[in-house]
DNA sequence: AAAATACAATATGTATACAATAAAAATTTT
DNA sequence: AAAATTTTTATTGTATACATATTGTATTTT
């Protein structure tokens, strides 16, 4: 951690994302603020200037006379994700397609070799940053400001459910990491060549992607039992 | 202002985003935290959290070691206005006939009823402000909190847009003003009876007249010049 | 006189002390 | 002993003093 000295601030908001995109801080857990100004050396006012910008940017919530927590996941969280998700991704993809600077494409490609390699080394918690690196230079290659807000809130959530449902345990699920990989080439390719249709086509392919990565997850052996149990399927409805 | 004598941040808070909406504060001007610590009888430092704050919501940007400012229209705000928001605006008002609690109905409808008032008082701030929290009230029915990012995003925009350009100057742009009040009674009745299509078909209509406003704004009075001069509608494209 | 440097003034960033609030513990009352 | 009240402790919020960085002005150098 041989960060500049001066800039204390700056590593204590990146390395809190980070924890939090990874789930080491996880959702609804408290943050203890004099243990933070003293782990990162830094004083209280600076320390809840970076909570009120991470509860600007989704990642916190903050409670009046009641400290700061790790934005929470209920209940309804995947259902409002994969509602909203397909759209926006659709609409970012499409203008990023429209849009990209080639140094962006540049970034893009670089993003995606950390990411493979990630995915060979079998690091979670690397290839959950990477993949999020990778779909946040896509949003600014979109380059619009309003659909930035919502893109990046859904990237938290994403990369925080990725965490939780990718973890490849059998066949199918190492076969679906491979897959998303591929997806990624392909986007970067339709961005290349500027073809806006397939990069918003791409975009939903890799929804339905984590939407069945997930069912996987929450469906993991079946058991074949026959009669008188509760699907946990339905339960989801 | 009788609010809390305790609650001066918030009402700091307030009167800030009211004041960034109506174009009190133009875009791009610089916030001084001296002269605003002293106007609201704060120290620097609670104030410089609510300045966080609202950068995180879009009102204003931060930069480092050079203080804050309103946030700045550019050249393509109103380009990338229009790309997002009828999409972002149509998802939001399906969602809200989809999930709209008969309490935020009865807070919609006296929302409309204060719209009213304004718009026949002649009240530019009070209108923006009222239209402002109407579709504020949508994004909370909407109840997605992904979508609601950049719907509030947008919202900032949307009433800046509107000090701008509906500045009723002719009967057409009057007339504009008594469409607008008539299609937010239309989704009223669309969330009422639950009708998520006539809903989101409301959002598109709402965006069309807002646009035709516009240019009715920039194109003012048809000079009928025959040759030789740059149009300004080209120049927008 | 123009450019470069050094200095002064202003504004931003951080640390610390104190105040206010909420939570926990101990005491009193029933 | 259970409930209610008071007291204590811990945590959050604010003010102020100080440190650092930036901007504008004056001085020096070419």
């Amino acid at each position: 951690m041989k960060e500049d000295a001066r800039n204390r601030k700056g590593v204590m908001y990146e390395i809190l994302k980070k924890e939090i995109l990874t789930l080491v801080r996880r959702p609804g857990s408290d943050l203890d603020e004099t243990q933070l100004a003293e782990e990162f050396s830094l004083s209280r006012t600076p320390l809840r200037e970076v909570f009120r910008q991470l509860a600007g940017e989704g990642y916190v919530e903050l409670r009046e006379n009641r400290g700061a927590r790790i934005s929470d996941m209920s209940h309804t969280t995947l259902r409002d994700f994969f509602l909203a998700a397909p759209m926006i991704y659709g609409a970012v993809m499409r203008l990023a397609a429209r849009n990209a600077k080639s140094a962006q494409i540049d970034d893009l490609k670089a993003t995606q070799e950390l990411f493979k390699d990630a995915l060979h080394r079998g690091s979670n918690e690397d290839r959950a940053l990477f993949n999020n690196r990778f779909h946040e230079i896509t949003g600014d290659m979109a380059d619009n400001i309003y659909l930035l807000p919502s893109f990046k809130r859904l990237l938290i959530d994403h990369a925080r459910i990725g965490m939780t449902f990718y973890q490849p345990q059998d066949n199918q699920m190492a076969e679906n990491l491979t897959a998303a990989s591929a997806q990624h080439d392909a986007i970067i390719m339709a961005i290349e060549k500027r073809d806006e249709a397939a990069a918003a086509q791409l975009a939903t392919d890799h929804w339905n992607l984590s939407r069945n990565q997930i069912e996987l997850f929450v469906m993991p052996s079946q058991l074949d039992i026959p009669l008188g149990t509760s699907s946990i399927k339905a339960g989801r409805g």
